[in-house]
DNA sequence: CATCGAACCAACC
DNA sequence: GGTTGGTTCGATG
């Protein structure tokens, strides 16, 4: 599956930096403090999850896409390029509460329906 | 609750 | 063609 895109004149399959736009706008929807799953991005963009990390790591723009606030959908981390340690530092700035490893249910946005 | 393994799929070799 | 990820989900104890 994935998107379809158009590449000057040729209909082609999405490649991963192709999702990097629609990433960094869903991306800024997330408030600080909160966090979503690699899982709900990948639904909304049609991709499987693991794609998602990729596409994250990817950003070489750690300030304008907070890709920090991606985490694996049972709460922990996942990866960061730059270490897991600092992304867990950038969440708890922001207010992200955690369990022990794990980020507390009520981070997650999708949680807040 | 925790662990395990299959399924996922574009990129890279 | 085989391996590899910033993963997930269901099954099992």
């Amino acid at each position: 599956m994935g998107l379809i895109v158009w590449d000057n004149g040729r209909v082609r399959r999405a490649k991963l930096e192709d999702y990097m736009d629609a990433v960094y706008i869903l991306l800024n929807l997330i408030p600080p403090g909160m966090v979503t799953s690699y899982s709900t991005i990948a639904k909304i963009l049609k991709v499987n999850s693991r794609l998602i990390g990729r596409i994250l790591a990817l950003n070489r723009d750690l300030i304008i896409v907070p890709c920090h606030r991606v985490v694996r959908s049972n709460g922990s981390l996942g990866g960061y390029s730059r270490g897991v340690m600092f992304k867990r530092k950038l969440l708890e700035l922001e207010g992200v509460a955690f369990n022990n490893l794990r980020v507390s249910r009520r981070c997650f946005l999708e949680n807040l329906l």
